[in-house]
RNA sequence: GGGCUCGUAGCUCAGUUGGUUAGAGCGCGUCGCUGAUAACGACGAGGUCGUAGGUUCGACUCCUACCGGGCCCA
């Protein structure tokens, strides 16, 4: 006996069980331990960040994460999944920020770096819980216990392996960086973060005139009368850090007349128009000369606050003196020019807004910091040309800025600088602009400020080629990713921007003499402690010696590696000590550091990491293409790529033409909310997970994942969608198995009794049938998975579960209702069993949940030897098995019932059109098709399905009288032969009169002619397609290129009363079922009626009625002590009365 | 502002190297079937395939521009 199973089944508690079942039996650790000796297919957990709660999108990731590695495992592969937890980075530290109620780094170094990054770690670790539990509930199989954590000391220490590799082979440098600063925070921003901040806002925009110093070289392009550049920003506190003013050599500008004033501007000429209405000079301005920007270029000017321009030159430039007005240098080319304050031409000046001339305070934007370098550059020593800007850190005006600056915050001195620029006459125009401009995310008051930063940086622009190269061989899903997003990222690579000024990341292993200067990169802890004088681990000893709860560890992190120095090498002496720099690193870089850093390696694990590298697959949501793809790539290749620093540390462990780190990459696309915008909290637009699991169940959302749309186009997550997945297909697979169980519980049928699959496959037509569809819809999902293909996998297994349930298994039913138990019966037992078995591998890494709910029923309660849990099964499919399988599909077979069930739609169609139930028999149909051979073979299918007497078949030269023809050229075949002719080909086919002759002329000579613009044309019936039309006023239906229908309409009083038996037998079936009387409880039946057509019909009909509702006896009165139910057969009353007997 | 991507029925999505009648599911309406079914079947209504040009005998498909959404980068 299989056991009972209830009709519907509660979803979220089968797979509570089944969960329990998996843990209690260590299912997932020998899912492993099976395959320990299979081929490895490696898989790398992309680490999240567990100081977040877990959201929908997670379980996009972990669904798909989950799929493919079951997938694997079932067809023979060993496929560890090592978890991991990101850990380090900003998010964590304003997640402690906001606990402790501070905000900048004052305020965290006044709190202190030994607590403060104690609670990091803490903080870290907050929402495990829930990230385990939401991981189980999913079911996505993974070895969180043994997972990877980045702030590992072991972790730390690859990490520190890897920079040491680069470091020693000069791919770590310092430089200027100009980044997004939070001022407030003291701290830079990621892109990322400074994208998540911008909003639109009024900032103030200024026109200023910037007089030209009228030298020789002035005079010859704008003339011996003063001028003034007039210059456009809109950020006026950087006006006092002024450098250049930029123009676009191409451009033309306009030496503009004030005849009021007498005054003279240079702008752009396009913009003459326009600025002149603002400053309501449209009468007075009259264009006087024009220029190129080229021309322009070089013109020196006083700019708009004098404070550097009237300072010593001796406190930028050491040795030099004088003004910086005045202060030159030579050029590479010999000669000495001015410095400062001079016009210089760049690419970015555009025409859209302001004046076409662009203030530039190099130290306040990172394209005007490539014009200074530029500049720069053009000096024989680049250091006379200093950064000069009068910010500091904190976001407040230095002492070198103007008097009435000094100290304020920047943005509120913008007002103060417009008022002393418009009482020196110097601002023409001031006005607000509209434009978005980034705040910082975390403190959404405060504006981000551009500001030059000391950074270390990864050389990565050095192996650009090596990683389009490594990228030409990763298997990207969506492929447009290869050349798209992710290639152009590649091609467009800048030095990976390395070190942050934070407290809890991975610190920068890098040791610097005070003395000297000299460098050194460490790569562990016990290096460090070998080197010469070491001194300061006693900070972290007293630390663990005080509270030996703290996580060893923490003695890699921030403030105790800070503590530690040791002689430097150089020096040689006591004195000279070195000393951590402060900097923490980037911590994509420890995520992309994790093929190796989740081993220890090379510090440990060899043969871990040569097993597991590199990844077969990856997958994570398409925000990762510039975060874990790239950190990921830019690593390896830089370590372990053709040209890497470390290739010779894994010789033989990548082939030619082999990607890595990870060969196949899903690209997810983003889970979006109920309203198909982005998903947001505030909204409310989507459930949370344990929602969803609570309600519809994890296979109902996975379901949802894999087979409502490929995996790269943004899936909405829509509870409505769950649930609609769930009914077509979950409930639909398990209504076939309850039915199955149902009947083969009251046969008393067990696997044991099961034949050979050959001799069931060989009796029945049916059977065959749908074992050879089995066979191909292995092959297909096999096929596609094999191809990393989840959704065309997941729409043939719907495909599939819909022929059992809605051909199969209804074609069958009364195999199943005989009460005696034959070997036909036996077959559609064994076949039937053998599809859900099957099916239950097939779905098991798709719903892994109610795949073993029924596998074990089906399976387990009659075969203690069978494997433990589906999961544990091999794949109907494997690599080895395929061909096998192959030869099971019997195309011919799965063709015939296609047509079979074609004519049946049709006929179905037809009897619609007349509306006559198909409860009501009719006497015959008339049938044509081309595949008469397998209209006869299936004949009683189709009588049976249509509810018909006979098939009468239509010879070929009758058909005329239902049909007319359509004919029609094959375009894909005449277009390119005859190509303009073809569209006319077409008219003169469709306009023929009589396309009847066509065919006849067709089926005599194979081919037709015609004259078309006097050309002779011959058309073959390949190149023709031939449609058949039903006359008017036949109760008929085509059959698509196949055949034609006819119904008889004519119904006989037999045939009436036929039809009204049938009803009554439903009726009484209805009956049965409100009762909820068991399948084969036989019962005490009566029918009362006046009628007497009612009692002509019951009396020539009982046997059927009894032998349908296994009615023991047929009475015609009212049985005593039931109550009637009254139903109206063909307009006549009848009373039934049903009792269990 | 730049890169990528998407825009097809009321909704969610397919649409194969360009081939003349653009599909599915849900929803809606009508009819039907059912002692496994929370199902199912048939039919119907519903589309200027984002807009405008271009290439072509022929464009949802290729090209250009624009509009709109999304992501990433500024």
């Amino acid at each position: 006996m299989f056991n009972e199973v209830s009709s519907n089944l509660n979803f979220p508690e089968a797979e509570k069980q089944i969960r329990e079942f998996w843990e209690a039996n260590d299912i997932y650790e020998k899912s492993l331990r099976q395959r320990r000796d299979g081929k490895p297919f490696v898989f790398f957990e992309g680490p999240p960040t567990a100081n977040g709660l877990p959201h929908p999108g997670h379980c996009l990731t972990r669904a798909m994460k989950d799929l493919f590695p079951r997938y694997k495992t079932m067809t023979g592969h060993y496929c560890l999944r090592k978890g991991g937890w990101d850990t380090h980075g900003l998010p964590v530290e304003v997640e402690v920020c906001k606990e402790l109620g501070i905000h900048s780094k004052e305020q965290i170094e006044e709190y202190g770096v030994e607590p403060f990054n104690r609670k990091c770690l803490e903080s870290v670790f907050r929402y495990t819980q829930q990230w385990e539990t939401m991981t189980k509930r999913l079911g996505f199989w993974v070895n969180l216990e043994e997972a990877y954590v980045t702030y590992h000391k072991s972790y730390v220490e690859s990490v520190w392996w890897s920079l040491k590799q680069l470091f020693d082979a000069g791919l770590l440098y310092q430089g200027h960086k100009i980044v997004w600063w939070w001022a407030q925070g003291g701290t830079a921003l990621s892109s990322g973060e400074v994208g998540q901040g911008y909003r639109e806002v009024d900032d103030p925009s200024v026109y200023v005139r910037f007089p030209v110093v009228m030298d020789d070289c002035a005079k010859r392009v704008v003339g011996d009368k003063d001028a003034a550049l007039l210059v456009w920003t809109t950020t006026p506190w950087t006006l006092p850090s002024n450098m250049y003013a930029a123009v676009h050599n191409d451009f033309d500008y306009a030496i503009v007349h004030d005849t009021e004033t007498d005054e003279r501007l240079i702008f752009a000429d396009a913009l003459v128009p326009a600025i002149a209405k603002k400053a309501k000079k449209t009468d007075a301005w009259k264009v006087e000369a024009k220029v190129k920007g080229r021309d322009l270029v070089g013109l020196r000017y006083v700019p708009p606050f004098d404070c550097f321009y009237k300072a010593d030159i001796s406190k930028y430039v050491p040795g030099a003196s004088g003004k910086i007005a005045d202060h030159t240098a030579e050029l590479n080319d010999g000669g000495n020019q001015h410095v400062f304050w001079r016009v210089s031409a760049a690419d970015f000046v555009t025409l859209d807004s302001g004046s076409g001339l662009v203030h530039e305070a190099p130290a306040f934007g990172e394209v005007d910091y490539d014009l200074f370098i530029a500049n720069r550059s053009r000096y024989r020593n680049p250091d006379d040309a200093p950064l000069l800007f009068c910010v500091a850190p904190n976001g407040t005006f230095t002492d070198e800025a103007p008097a009435f600056c000094r100290g304020r915050w920047v943005k509120e001195a913008d007002k103060d600088i417009s008022r002393d620029m418009k009482e020196r006459g110097i601002l023409l125009h001031q006005e607000q602009y509209r434009h978005d401009y980034p705040f910082c995310w975390r403190a959404d008051e405060d504006p981000l400020i551009q500001y030059p930063r000391e950074s270390w940086f990864i050389r990565t622009t050095q192996f650009k080629d090596d990683m389009l190269g490594n990228n030409q061989h990763i298997n990207w899903l969506p492929d447009h990713i290869k050349s798209g997003r992710f290639g152009k990222f590649l091609e467009s690579n800048v030095d990976w921007s390395l070190s942050r000024e934070r407290y809890w990341g991975t610190p920068l292993p890098i040791w610097v003499c005070d003395a000297c200067g000299h460098q050194e990169a460490i790569d562990s802890y016990d290096q460090l402690c070998g080197k010469p004088g070491i001194a300061g681990l006693d900070v972290w000893e007293n630390a663990k010696k005080a509270d030996p709860e703290i996580s060893d560890h923490l003695k890699v992190h921030k403030p105790y590696i800070d503590a530690v120095s040791y002689q430097c090498p150089k020096c040689a002496n006591d004195t000279a000590r070195m000393n951590r720099v402060s900097e923490v690193i980037d911590c994509w870089y420890d995520s992309g550091a994790m093929p190796f850093a989740q081993w220890g390696w090379p510090h440990k694990s060899q043969e871990m990491f040569r097993e597991q590298f590199p990844a077969n697959f990856i997958s994570e949501a398409l925000d990762q293409t510039r975060g874990w793809f790239y950190s990921l790539t830019a690593i390896s290749v830089m370590l372990f790529g053709k040209n890497g620093v470390a290739r010779d540390m894994v010789p033989n462990l990548l082939r030619d033409g082999q990607s890595h780190p990870f060969e196949t990459c899903i690209v997810l696309g983003l889970l979006l909310g109920e309203d198909g915008l982005k998903m947001s909290k505030s909204k409310k637009n989507y459930k949370q997970p344990d929602y969803i699991f609570d309600n519809e169940g994890a296979d109902a959302m996975r379901w949802l994942f894999f087979s409502g749309q490929a995996p790269w186009t943004s899936i909405r997550f829509q509870e409505s969608a769950i649930a609609e997945g769930q009914r077509e297909f979950l409930i639909r697979l398990y209504n076939c198995y309850t039915f199955f169980v149902i009947y083969a519980n009251i046969d008393k049928w067990t696997p044991a009794n099961k034949l050979p699959l050959s001799d069931a496959a060989g009796t029945n037509e049916l059977d065959r049938w749908i074992l050879s569809e089995l066979a191909a819809c292995s092959l297909a999902v096999f096929d596609a998975l094999e191809a990393y293909d989840n959704y065309s996998a997941a729409r043939k297994l719907n495909e599939f579960v819909d022929a059992l349930s809605n051909w199969y298994v209804r074609r069958c039913r009364d195999r199943f209702w005989r009460s005696e138990m034959d070997a036909d019966k036996n077959a559609a037992y064994t076949t039937l069993h053998h599809c859900l078995v099957t099916l239950t591998k097939l779905i098991a890494p798709f719903t892994p949940f109610i795949a073993d709910t029924m596998y074990q029923n089906l399976v387990r309660t009659h075969d203690d030897k069978a494997p433990e849990s589906v999961h544990l099964c091999d794949y109907p499919v494997t690599t080895e098995t395929r061909a096998d399988v192959a030869a099971r599909v019997d195309q011919a077979c799965n063709r015939e019932i296609e047509i079979v069930r074609q004519v049946v739609s049709c006929g179905r169609a037809a009897r619609s059109a007349i509306k006559v139930r198909v409860r009501q028999p009719l006497a015959t149909i008339e049938l044509f098709h081309r595949e008469a051979d397998v209209i006869a073979k299936h004949e009683d299918t189709i009588k049976n399905e249509l509810n018909v007497k006979a098939v009468r078949h239509v010879p070929a030269d009758k058909i005329d009288q239902y049909v007319h023809y359509d004919v029609k050229p094959d375009f894909k075949l005449i277009g390119p032969k005859y190509g303009p002719l073809a569209p006319k080909i077409r008219n003169a086919l469709v306009k023929h009169p009589n396309p009847d002759e066509i065919v006849k002329q067709l089926e005599r000579d194979g081919a037709y002619h015609m004259t078309v613009d006097g050309q002779d044309v011959e058309l073959t019936g390949e190149e023709l397609k031939v449609e058949l039309h039903a006359r008017e006023g036949y109760a008929a239906e085509r059959v698509p290129g196949y055949g034609i229908i006819v119904l008889d309409t004519h119904i006989t009083p037999e045939l009436r009363d036929e039809g009204s038996a049938r009803d009554l037998v439903n009726q009484i079936q209805q009956i049965r079922k409100k009762q909820d009387l068991k399948y084969e409880q036989q019962i005490d039946l009566a029918i009362v009626t006046q009628s007497d057509d009612m009692k002509r019909v019951i009396n020539a009909h009982a046997a059927y009625i009894q032998a349908e509702t296994l009615a023991k006896s047929l009475l015609n009165q009212a049985l005593p002590g039931v109550e009637g139910v009254g139903a109206a057969i063909d307009d006549h009353a009848v009373e039934i009365f049903v009792r269990g007997a």
